[in-house]
DNA sequence: AAAAATCCGTTGAAAATTCAACAAAATAAG
DNA sequence: CTTATTTTGTTGAATTTTCAACGGATTTTT
C-alpha cells in the first residue's frame, strides 16, 4: 500500500492526514486495489453500495441506461477522485447507477462501514477524513450544478457551447482536451450523437470553434 | 431560539445532538430567523455563500435562469431541510443559483465559517454536526441523481411519468400532492409549460392518470 | 499488411418540442 | 359580488431533435 502514498496524500479524501495515519486507515477500511480494462464494470447498478472507490490511475465514468436504451453519463472521475461515496455514506439500499472504467483504470476499494460506524469520537485522523469527505461531497454537489446548467439548455448547440465554456474556464485556456469521445459527449450532454456531430460541423464552419478529435479550441 | 427546538431536534443537521448543545451551536453559528413572502429572494445568484439556511416553515426553491430567460428549478426544500450548505461548505466564491421562498417561509440563517474553521478537533457536538452535514450532503447528492433520472428522459411524457413515479414511491401511495404549480413543474422537468399541459391532458384521456390541481393519482 | 471493428460526419424523414396567442377557469382584490 | 389578475389548457406553425442508414476514416486485431 505504501506505493500509493504519493497519490493518496494529494487526494481530497486524505489531504492533510499524516502518512502513518493514512496507512492505518487503509487497513481499517479494508483497502485493496483492482485493475479494470476499458468499459469494464466496477460497480453495477442495483448492488448494495457498501464500498466506495478511489481512482489510482485512468478514469471512471458514472452511467445510467434507461428503458429505451439511452445512456446518460453523469460524472467523469479522474485520478485521485472518489466514486460511490455518496451512496455509501447516505446508506442507499441499492446503487442507481453503474460505474465503469472510462479507460484502463486502477482503483482502490474502501469499505464504507468503518467510515460511518467506527470511532468517530476518538481518533483525530478519522475526524479529519469525515471532514474531508464532507468537503468532497459539497464539491460534487456543485459539480452537479455545472452539469445541470449544461443539460438544462434547450438546444444541442447551447448545451455543447456551455459545456465547452465550462471546460475552458476550468482549464484556464481556450484550447483543451475533453475526456469523452463523440458518443460519450452526446451521452453526457443528453443529446443525439448524430445531431451533436452535425452541430459541431456547423460551429466549425461558422468559425466559432476548431477541433481535432477530442481537442477543442474556442475561437 | 428555544421555540425552534422541537423542529431543530428532528432536523438532519442537528439530529442526535442534545438540546443544550444545539442552543450553544446556534449562537456560535450566529443563527437568526427571517420570514420571506412567496417568491421573495433569500439568497441571490452571484453573492458569496457565507451562510446557509434551514427551513423552519414553508418551502424554499433553488432556481436558475439562463440568458434566454428559461428558468430551471433544481430543488425544493421542505421544513427541516437545509439549503446553500453545499456552496458554503465547498467554499464557493459565488452562488450559481438563486434561492427563493416557494410559499411564505421562515428560515434560520447560519454562518458557515464556524462549521468549516472552528474547533473541529474538540467538542463532540461539533463533530456530530459535521457528520450530520456529511450525511445530508450525501443524501442531496442522491436527490440530484433522481432529478437527472427524470430530466435525462427525452420526451415530456416520459419526464412527467418518471417524476410522478418517483413521487409515488416516496409517498408510498399512488395518490399524492406535488409541491409545484404547472409552470414550476415545467421548470423542474425542463420542458415547455404548454407542452406539459397538453401531455397531462393526453395522459388523462388515456386513463393513465387523474389529477385535480396539484393532486395526482397514477391509475 | 490485410481484414475487421469502431468511430465519426452527413443526410432526410418522422416525431417532438418550442413559441406565441388566445380563451376558459380559478383565484385574488376591490 | 364584481372586477382584475393569475393560472391553466388548447391550438397551429416553426424550429429542433431523434432515428435509421450509409460511407469514409481511423483504429485494432489477426
Amino acid at each position: 500500500m505504501q506505493n500509493f502514498l504519493p497519490i493518496l496524500r494529494r487526494t481530497p479524501l486524505f489531504v492533510g492526514i499524516a502518512d502513518d495515519d493514512i496507512l492505518k486507515m487503509l487497513s481499517c477500511l479494508g483497502a485493496h486495489s483492482i485493475s479494470f480494462g476499458r468499459r469494464r464494470i466496477i460497480f453495477c447498478e442495483g448492488i448494495e453500495p457498501t464500498r466506495m472507490g478511489l481512482v489510482l490511475s485512468g478514469t471512471v465514468l458514472v452511467e445510467r441506461v434507461d428503458r429505451n436504451g439511452n445512456r446518460s453519463i453523469l460524472q467523469e472521475i479522474g485520478v485521485g477522485g472518489l466514486f460511490a461515496e455518496a451512496f455509501a455514506c447516505a446508506g442507499a439500499e441499492n446503487l442507481p447507477v453503474t460505474m465503469i472504467a472510462g479507460e484502463r483504470a486502477e482503483v482502490l476499494l474502501l469499505d464504507a462501514f468503518h467510515i460511518l460506524h467506527t470511532c468517530h469520537h476518538h481518533c483525530d485522523h478519522h475526524q479529519a477524513m469525515i471532514f474531508n469527505l464532507m468537503k468532497e461531497l459539497a464539491r460534487k454537489n456543485m459539480e452537479f450544478h455545472d452539469r445541470i446548467e449544461i443539460t438544462s439548455r434547450r438546444t444541442t448547440r447551447e448545451k455543447l457551447l456551455s459545456y465547452l465554456d465550462i471546460c475552458a474556464k476550468k482549464e484556464g485556456k481556450r484550447r483543451f482536451c475533453i475526456p469523452f469521445d463523440r458518443q460519450e459527449l452526446a451521452d453526457y450532454l443528453e443529446v443525439d450523437r448524430s445531431g451533436l456531430s452535425s452541430e459541431i460541423g456547423k460551429l466549425r464552419r461558422e468559425g466559432i470553434l476548431a477541433c481535432r478529435k477530442n481537442e477543442f479550441e474556442l475561437l
